[in-house]
DNA sequence: ATTATCTATAGATCTATAGATAATGC
DNA sequence: ATTATCTATAGATCTATAGATAATGC
């Protein structure tokens, strides 16, 4: 939390009013996540996003420096709102049994639900400069460690058989992929799956690489 | 392969030797596939493609109509090569024991040392026209389904167990994607993870699927 | 004559800023 | 006085094409 309040606040601004920095800056992003989506980073320009702000092009760059500034916020932004409702998700599931499971549904669902979002940052984070791509990277590992947590508690409770670091790692990093997956192979999964199936069927193969793990060891 | 070289032939030139079309385009696809690697697409001049292909950008625009063009020949031109190390990779790994582990090996190579280019597609697929995008993601889905066919067939001799089509089509798409992965993930998991430990665990998970819906059928 | 190639540039943007204006608080 | 906002535009591209030139074959 801290160091993404301070990834924002590296952002500089002309405007002494720290409460109307935050105001506009949510107004410019949630204008601009809408044309990214629709036209990508490069398509749409700083005027498009200073008319959808409601902002002059002028006053969009009292709050921002460069247009880089603005794609390093949206990305920012739908981080912390998938975290968020990961995290939610997580509170939700570990209460009840077959937690996993529950888990994965959970996620899946965050997934499902914030396709555009999820797709946007596969698409464009190789579009920042390499300061701000390295910030958005991290929050993607932060995001991948939330289910490291979960992984190590229920080894912990013997809910999961062992299983060593790397392992663990590693079926935290599928479970982020596959529910990314679902956005951006949508195009051909939608037409073969519903999501639920789609949520069925992967959690199956996901459980499936514990127990394959666990026979081994 | 016919609707491949059918998709080239769509795209106009105002040249008449189709054989210096053929070169001509062969030099401007290698010159922009690294540009658009370092750059991006949209970062990347028609000017620049031009230099880098030896032709003038008079020259150029006498081959391809639109700077769309370019990008959909490159990604084209990519996935063809995927498709060909796929392929060849499938007919080494299907004489020996223990096929699909063998295939998957092979494929995530390919993976491995075509990794920036599997990135761009990632990236730039939604840079291009939708007429092209549909082409892509065509491609996209005849490489997995490479997948489908060796997992019919193994199934066919009793060497995987018998699943329903949706569950090898999943399958073929998470061989597919898991490749994909250690391309955008690298940045993480190559500092974690040497490419035959990932795809000794990957491996191991894919065919822990098979088994774990082997007995649930 | 026909084909391929080149130079020069039209025409259309786009980002970012300078400098003017309005609003707020002392 | 200070802060926030706006209008107008500098300055820098970039794609795509028109029209001239060179090379090739009849």
């Amino acid at each position: 939390m801290i160091s993404k309040t301070q990834a924002k606040t590296d952002i500089p601004t002309q405007i002494k009013n720290s409460e109307l920095v935050e105001i506009r800056r949510r107004q410019i992003v949630d204008a601009a996540v809408e044309l990214f989506i629709e036209q990508g980073f490069h398509k749409s320009t700083t005027r498009q996003i200073a008319r959808a702000s409601g902002l002059s092009i002028g006053s969009l760059y009292e709050y921002i420096a460069s247009k880089e500034d603005i794609l390093f916020l949206v990305c920012d932004a739908i981080h912390a709102e998938v975290e968020k409702g990961v995290a939610d998700a997580l509170e939700r599931a570990e209460k009840g049994p077959n937690t996993l499971a529950e888990v994965i549904k959970e996620y899946f669902w965050v997934c499902h639900q914030m396709n555009d979002h999820i797709l946007l940052i596969y698409q464009e984070t190789q579009s920042l400069p390499k300061k701000f791509r390295k910030l958005v990277l991290e929050n993607e590992v932060r995001i991948t460690g939330l289910f490291t947590g979960v992984i190590a508690r229920l080894m912990g409770t013997g809910d999961l058989p062992g299983m060593d670091e790397k392992t663990v790692d590693l079926i935290a990093h599928n479970i982020s992929v596959l529910g990314h997956m679902w956005t951006f192979r949508r195009w051909f999964l939608a037409n073969h799956y519903s999501i639920d199936m789609y949520i069925d069927l992967q959690t199956r193969y996901i459980l499936g690489m514990c127990r394959a793990t666990a026979t081994m060891v």
